[in-house]
Formats: structure tokens, sequence, C-alpha cells
RNA sequence: UGGGGCGUAGCCAAGCGGUAAGGCAGCGGUUUUUGGUACCGCCAUUCCCAGGUUCGAAUCCUGGCGCCCCAA
């Protein structure tokens, strides 16, 4: 059949592109153009910009696919650059991995692969596509210490069914490199890309702040009883769980961020003990299957790296709100990605959401009491 | 100007004659397609200052200086 391959100038999708064109497919290479060829270029690990771009190129030519080069950038700047900044602006902590896929990759891509009479898109991604008996069903990869179903979970069911991982079943990344080398492609020993793309190395807030000069405004640092312990340089700097770039030295336990209060431009911390909430609210909720009817026990993971831990799911579709209990009280970050699963199935995922929780009520009476 | 206590890194702090623990902060790194976490490494040639005793002093002695407390 004739298939999209999403390219991005690395080895995983590289070798996705000769997979695919060794399996008799008629591919069609695209890579996306995301943001600025300036400084970024020399970035190591980088990805979708610059000398990715001619990697990619030179591996179609490799593959001898056709190829296309498509200017994104203006897309890319308003839907995950910008709402990565108004996330911190928020008070949260995006994750614009999701919100590039959610977006950039699997909407456009699959409009695009649709518009050129493709029957599949097919991406690098370590994750699984299944078909189950109600649909296609999004599954953890065969190699968990690079499942990637976490940064997928927001796919829609459309999306997912037209979707391709062939990377799935691979039992490491060493394997995928070898098939790299088999293929022949130029690209086989590239590093692996990591950090957000479009910002160079460790300067993220930086970024943020070119767009939302708010969250470079410095503010008061508050412990969990309201009092002043400290000053911050923008809460832009700040997620919660955070325990390193607080400043706060000194006799006494080391301190965690507990909370961003955007509104009042206060950083809330406290000792690790005080940080973990039993109680998860999550908005923006995609399922892939029916959503459950009634409370369900599901695994829940809170972040990109962490094992799924147990919990009960509860879907108010009303509200569109999802509910989750944890078993064990986990550290949540408001803006990161929720995402359930059931063992190896992901059920669905959202956004978590800045929670009216105990502890800032705690911290607003104490506060204005004291 | 009577009595008592204390001055060790940015902060807290151990050490009490044998060659400067630890924690917090900070810095660097590893891990990682987000942020954070975790882990590893670095961080006082010197103990308020000046003399003295001693083979050897942050530790003992003398004199300064600076804090704190009690009493006035």
């Amino acid at each position: 059949m004739r298939i999209l391959v999403a390219m991005s100038g690395g080895v995983d999708s590289s070798v996705v592109a000769g997979l695919m064109k060794q399996a008799g497919h008629e591919v069609i290479g695209a890579t996306l153009q995301l943001y600025d060829h300036g400084m970024t270029v020399q970035k190591k690990g980088a990805c979708c910009a610059g000398q990715d771009i001619h990697d990619a190129r030179r591996v179609a030519d490799t593959l001898d696919i056709p190829h296309y080069v498509l200017d994104r950038e203006a897309r890319f700047r308003s839907a995950v650059i910008a709402d990565f900044a108004d996330s911190y602006a928020r008070g949260e902590t995006p994750i614009p991995c999701i919100r590039c896929n959610q977006t950039v990759k699997f909407q456009d891509l699959v409009a695009l692969a649709r518009d050129l009479g493709c029957e599949a898109l097919a991406t690098g991604h370590y994750a699984r596509r299944m078909d189950g008996p109600a649909g296609p069903e999004l599954h953890r990869a065969a190699d968990p210490t690079r499942d990637q179903s976490y940064f997928l979970a927001m796919t829609t069911p459309d999306q997912l069914a037209f979707a391709r991982f062939p990377l799935g079943d691979m039992p490491d990344k060493a394997a995928v490199r070898a098939e790299a080398a088999r293929l022949g492609l130029a690209v086989a020993e590239k590093p692996d890309s990591q950090d957000i793309c479009f910002v160079p190395a460790g300067h993220y807030a930086e970024t943020v702040a070119r767009l939302r000069p708010e969250t470079a405004e410095p503010g008061e640092i508050v412990d969990l009883e309201g009092r002043v312990v400290g000053k911050h340089r923008g809460i832009g700097r700040y997620t919660v769980g955070q325990g390193k770039g607080l400043g706060i030295g000194g006799p006494g336990e080391r301190l965690f961020v507990a909370a961003v209060d955007a509104a009042r431009r206060r950083v809330v911390v406290g000792p690790r003990a005080a940080l973990p909430r039993a109680e998860v609210v999550v908005g923006e909720v995609n399922w892939l299957g029916p959503p459950p009817a009634a409370p369900r026990r599901v695994q829940v993971k809170l972040r990109g790296r962490e094992v799924p831990r147990p919990g009960l799911a509860m879907w108010d579709a009303a509200a569109g709100l999802l509910r989750v209990v944890l078993e064990a009280p986990n550290v949540v970050a408001p803006g990161q990605a929720c995402v359930l699963y059931d063992g190896e199935r992901v059920l669905g995922g959202g956004f978590i959401r800045v929670q009216p929780s105990r502890d800032a009520a705690g911290v607003d009476s104490e506060g204005a009491a004291a």
C-alpha cells in the first residue's frame, strides 16, 4: 500500500522508512521543518531543523523514495511553542512533545497522508498499535525502557487507526541501529535526540520569557504556612516537585516546589514528604476506547519516566473531567499528562489540571491569618 | 566594662593536641524525545585576628576584636 513516513532525520524514523520500503510498500517520506534554522541547528540531539532535514533527505535518497520537506514553522509556533509559554504563565509545566504529536505530527500529517492517497502514516515512535475487537488499540512498546506510549496517549482513535509504529516490537535501540546499518543508512550512529527540540540547550526559561514576560517577573517563595522564605526569578523556572534551583539554603531539610501560584506570582515550597497528593484532576481527556461508565481500576502514569501505578479512574462525562485517586500518593505536576493504562494498553489520557487542593487552601487561610 | 557563653564554607554544624565530619545552598555530570525526580562527582591548605607552648594547634596559653545572654 501507499504509506507516508514521518522522517525526522533521526535513526528511528529512517529505519521505519527503510522497513516499509523493504516490506514492499510505496513509501513517501515527509519531513517537517518546525523551527528556525539559526542557532539551534548546531545543537546536538535536535530534530526537525537544519542538519536533520538534510539527513532525512539523504536517507530518502539512499532508499530511493520520494521525499517532501514541509515548512510548518508557523503552525508549530502557534500550536506548540505558544502553548508551551502559556502553560508556564498559568503556573503549569507544559509537555510540548505531546502537543506536537497532537497537532503538527498526527493531525497534520494524517491529513497530508490522506491528501496524498496514502492508507497509513508510519512514525518512529516506540509503541504498538494493535487491532482489538473494538478497533485499534495503543499498547506499550516491547522495550519498556524506550516505550513512548505516554507521549501518544492524546492521539485520537481516528488518528490511531491510521497510524503505524513499526518500531514497537523492536527489542531495544541497539536492534534499531543494527537495522539502520543493515539498510545502509548514514544515520545509523547518530545520537538520540533529547531535551526540548526548539530550545537551545538548557535555556527554556528565556524562550518562555520572550513570549510571556510575566513568567520572568520576580516574586516570593513561601513555605506551606505562607511565610516568605526567599524570592524567585520568575515563575517560569519552577515546576511542582522540583528541588533544585530554589536557592534556599541553611538549616533544616531540603525544600521542594509544592505549588506554583501564577496569580500571586508565588512559588510554594515544602519538605519532600508534604508533596504527594492522592488525587489528580485531568482535563482535555482523550479516550482510546469506550470511556469507563463506572469507577475503574487502572494503572496511572503522571510523567514520562515513571512506571504506571495503580489507581481508580472516575470519568465525569458531563464535566469532561477525569478524577483519579491514586493508591499511593504521588507528586502531581499540573500541565503534565496523566495517562491511564490497563496493563500494556493505553486507555486514554489528558492534561493534569491545577487542583484546588487542601494544601493551597491551607496556605491561603493560614497565610491570611498570620 | 560584674558574671557567663560563643566566633569553623553563602547558611547550619561536628570536632576538644595528630593533620578540617555531615546537612542545606551552589556548580559539574549521568539518566531521559517534556519539566521535574533519582544517582554520581566537585565545593575550607584552613578554623575571627596577633603572638606563644609543642615534633605537631581549629583544639592548650596570652592579648586583641566581634557577637549573644544574665545582672545592672
